[in-house]
DNA sequence: TTGAAAGCGGTACCAA
DNA sequence: TTGGTACCGCTTTCAA
């Protein structure tokens, strides 16, 4: 009674999942070209031929091996997705599983799969050197880059296409990405406090090394500054964007010299720990405080229903992901198509918790 | 200025990341079958040859085109997840992102990839087969069971190695899977909210397709029992485990003509529309109600802290991920050792929300 | 201890 | 419109 162990019985099968090309071809006495041919939609083969290779196909389960596939032709079918592991809790996170669903959209629809490397942290450089050397990968997507990313040089000497989701800042080389408008959402959403007639908004952001935090936090400065404020260090705290890092943001901001009326808030996981430290503090949102957030419209928290309780700047993460797919596989088709840049725009929506200043 | 303008310049460096063992061999004047031999540590090589061929490898930046390498050896050192589309959303979820970390952590240590393939909801079986006729994967982890899982029969036709993450209640046959026991957490959460004097619990509970959501209400009810209450259908709940589905369930529940006094609510996510139901019907969480939540620890949503306001049964996803891919190694290692099968306890922790009967 | 050559399962060129 | 055959880059007998 054991699951596998059929397999063992057959060595051949356990090779292949089925039937490979020649035998195949002799099953249904056509030579291996012409089943190739008929099988990728070359147009010189008889139309009568290509239906019966693909009920014979069908009816005997035949399917090309992807890896013989991939050697002949040199190109894998699949795009690689290298994700640092453990000490970095915002890469495996539930938006990395929104942006993997969008991508798996565009995937599905190029035939193409999705390679998952996992990569130590501060070894990075190396997974990419050798994910790219070792040919599994028609291409790339690179995840939350740093203001200065040097995987950005190693990428382009590389010479595989490949998309960063996200950008970075400090970097002055060609590259492909596709990014939220993280700048100007910022500058909105802190423009939207201001018209309430806040004046002590407080900015609870990623972490400091991250490019969509360092733009998040341009944005809020360029709206304090166009008011005629002074941006405090103070008001800024960065971290990563999680409930437990919110919480202490908020906690710590709360009880400091000069109290926020406003927060705005990078991430809903954070700012559930905003909205329990300010519980804590005895406040209630809406009323006592003002929240914005940013919210990546993760799926499963939501399925596009309303953000409870906070006022949100909305983007897709999924559609990033989509995005960043479908530009990829032009990069591919077309390397020499390259660079493309993409700016997502977030969408305003103005909740329940917009407070309380109104003056 | 094009970022993969160079890849054209130079076709065959296009199909493969870098240099094959041909010019490798060349280069370092040895033979492929020397290098081969030395590169997979085969004993017949002298030392110093071995550490020769390393030294120029890192040097020349040589690695082994992994697809080539699959082919001869008939192991492609990749282990696939089929990911079921968009009508899902319990799928693509942070669940999820936090099985494949465990899973990739496994991964890394056995020198393996993740492939994931994405299936239309409704076609999975079609996509089983088309992964193992394809041949890319060594083996499969098998998510999101239902109660009478057809994939099972299919998979162990196929032959090829896999394990479930949860298991398929009405299915006979062996298989090889890894679960976190629902049935024993749901009772002891049920007991200890029958401790404190509840007699009218909810359970909130995920989609009543789901294998572990049966199981689940399976313990709530045998406590019930056990306690010689009759469970109460109208106090069960089932839906996709997201805030907007528990805040319904729960608003739906506080309107009823009996009133609960606690829940049991199956994610943290529903948890969180919980909470913002019983708010809003002017309940607090652990005066006038209290909540006990199954959590699957989301690393990025709480980082090992306390779950806030809630009494909590704690399992790892993590964990799962890390146990469901090590048992495929050993499957894949030794076909005829299984079928496994393994049982995650949950841990639990009281929390600040438990209240209020106490009598 | 090393090397030559035959696969692995396809694709694509060239000839028929 | 079809078929023969030389690769793709590596592993693995078999012989030296």
């Amino acid at each position: 009674m054991f699951v596998c162990s059929c397999v063992r019985e057959n060595e051949k099968r356990f090779r292949n999942g089925g039937m490979n090309l020649r035998e195949f071809s002799k099953k249904i006495g056509l030579s291996q070209t012409t089943i190739s041919r008929a099988m990728n939609g070359h147009p010189e083969v008889k139309e009568a031929t290509r239906l019966r290779v693909f009920e014979a196909a069908e009816r005997l389960n035949y399917a090309p091996n992807v890896r013989a596939k991939a050697m002949a032709t040199g190109r894998s079918m699949a795009i690689g997705h290298i994700v640092p592991l453990s000490s970095n809790p915002d890469m495996v996170n539930p938006i990395f599983s929104d942006f993997l669903a969008g991508a798996g959209e565009s995937c599905i629809r190029h035939g193409y799969e999705i390679v998952l490397a996992f990569a130590e942290h501060g070894r990075l450089d190396h997974a990419y050197r050798a994910l790219v050397a070792k040919g599994g990968v028609d291409g790339l997507i690179v995840h939350d880059p740093v203001l200065d990313d040097g995987r950005i040089e190693i990428l382009n000497d590389l010479g595989l296409p490949y998309v960063m989701h996200g950008r970075s800042h400090r970097v002055e080389l060609p590259y492909s990405w596709v990014d939220v408008n993280n700048k100007r959402a910022f500058e909105r959403a802190t423009n939207f406090l201001l018209d309430l007639g806040h004046r002590k908004i407080a900015l609870v952001n990623g972490r400091a090394d991250a490019d969509f935090a360092a733009r998040r936090q341009m944005g809020y400065e360029s709206a304090l500054r166009g008011a005629g404020i002074e941006p405090e260090p103070a008001m800024v705290r960065s971290g990563p964007m999680t409930e437990a890092s919110g919480y202490a943001a908020a906690r710590d901001l709360l009880a400091g010299p000069v109290r926020p009326t406003a927060f705005l808030v990078s991430s809903i996981f954070s700012a559930y720990g905003v909205r329990r430290a300010a519980e804590e503090a005895g406040l209630t949102l809406g009323r006592d405080l003002s929240v914005v957030i940013f919210d990546d419209d993760i799926a499963y928290l939501r399925n596009g229903g309303d953000v409870p309780r906070f006022t949100a700047l909305r983007s897709s993460v999924h559609e990033a992901g989509l995005r960043a797919s479908d530009l990829l596989f032009r990069l591919i088709a077309e390397p020499a198509s390259g660079p493309f840049a993409e700016l997502l725009e977030a969408e305003f929506i103005v909740g329940q918790s917009t407070g309380p200043v109104r003056e």
